[in-house]
DNA sequence: GCTGTTCATTGATTGCGATCAATGCGCGGT
DNA sequence: ACCGCGCATTGATCGCAATCAATGAACAGC
């Protein structure tokens, strides 16, 4: 436990980002000791959100990123004529928010899958120090446009991959994210359930079950309730391409 | 004409961002008189791309955006395992490249559906000049933005929309970009073949002629290959929600 | 002007995933 | 331990868009 060695700020218990375990995930390396620190001045505070509770909500006027330093979260969109669709899953290291930049607004719903935590970085702060510091202002720009290409391997599994295919490529694309953490590739919890998974891939909740079971079938992973054990992490991955 | 007061360069007519009609589409207003000469510096140079020609394909090393003057562009993605996905349309005024940034190699291809011309902004220019100049940094921040909304926004086209639905919305999306910009939004030409509609909609070629020609007769709209009347815009509106 | 090619339309049929429906399971609360 | 509710699984059927197929229209090249 490095905690104890941490200063205890108002928020409770504090880690720097200079000191943070996340730190390679969501701040740029190559840091000088001085840019470090002022680096550590950009955390606002932290949030706690308890599951099932909002981060933001569409409508909510933007004033912050927010990375996530512990939990699950989900984004979702809510269309004028009642549509919903979840965008995305979000874990720990992965920053937020970015989609209310343009409008000033924040864009869909940010809600809590398990119990969080979350450092608020106000966007004024990241902007201006963005200015001072060349290499945090390219991991800036760097992150998003990751998420715009990570936006658009989503519509290509939209647009073109049939229901086992895209259950294959979100279970893949998990596993990478667990394991780039330090977690097991083959073996994990989804945090979130049937309908939300299916809502991400454009899919009904039926047959999302119906996919996880035929894979099971197959004997490429077992699944039990929310409990996932990939078994053929290479034939999965084959899973994603047509006709195999 | 105003071009003849115009400096002319080794490029060719150049017009200046500071005197360019599309100013307000791919700049920040308010800048000083100061901040505008030196976003005047920005542009490296024009490209002309004839129909067909790719203004840049995937894995090409990214060094710069694009600025749409005149034309038409689509992006395309291509996945490992061979499919195709056209992951947008561009029009004048609008930016390019944008998902160059996080790797450093453009991840889509960018193709001219016609004679086109662009404005070469170079990357680390941008980079350096947003840094000095906040309303640049901002407007920058913006775009990216919102081209992750966009992106959003698609995705639940995809995700949840049927065919007829996704057309009115692809139709209605068109329109809206060309008013803007001072074209009719109620006729218009594709620049695009109904499989590239179809590739960006999730749809068969097959699948968007037969929505065009449902919509036309409905007495929505006409449709004369590639040329589009819309008859009652706001029906189409309500044609992009469910069971109307 | 003719020809070849690309693009678009329309019809017939198929098949995947949605929908409707019933049952089962796990978990939190008391 | 029991109940109640949300979540998940599985089956039966339906419907939309894909597929297969044929024809026609537009357009570029010679």
């Amino acid at each position: 436990m490095n905690s104890v060695s941490i200063p205890i700020t108002t928020q409770g218990l504090q880690v720097a980002c200079s000191a943070c375990n996340l730190r390679e995930l969501c701040m740029p390396v190559g840091l000088s000791d001085d840019e470090l620190e002022r680096v550590d001045t950009l955390i606002g505070a932290r949030r706690k959100i308890p599951r099932g509770m909002p981060l933001y909500l569409s409508g909510e006027s933007f004033q912050s990123l927010y990375a996530i330093r512990t939990g699950f979260f989900k984004t979702e969109v809510i269309s004028e004529d009642g549509r919903e669709q979840v965008t995305g899953f979000q874990m720990a290291g992965e920053l937020m928010g970015l989609d209310g930049i343009g409008t000033g607004q924040h864009n869909c719903d940010a809600r809590a899958l398990e119990d969080s935590e979350v450092c608020v970085i106000p966007f004024n702060r990241l902007s201006e120090l963005s200015r001072e510091i060349d290499t945090l202002q390219h991991h800036f720009h760097k992150v998003m446009s990751r998420e715009i290409v990570r936006d658009q391997a989503v519509m290509m599994l939209l647009g073109t991959m049939r229901a086992e295919e895209r259950l294959a490529a979100f279970l893949v694309n998990l596993s990478q994210r667990f394991a780039s953490r330090g977690y097991s590739a083959t073996e994990f919890n989804l945090r979130m359930t049937r309908e939300e998974i299916g809502s991400y891939l454009g899919l009904k909740l039926e047959t999302v079950s119906r996919g996880l079971s035929r894979l099971q079938d197959e004997g490429l992973l077992s699944v039990s309730n929310k409990n996932i054990r990939i078994h053929k992490l290479d034939d999965l991955k084959r899973a994603m391409s047509p006709r195999c």
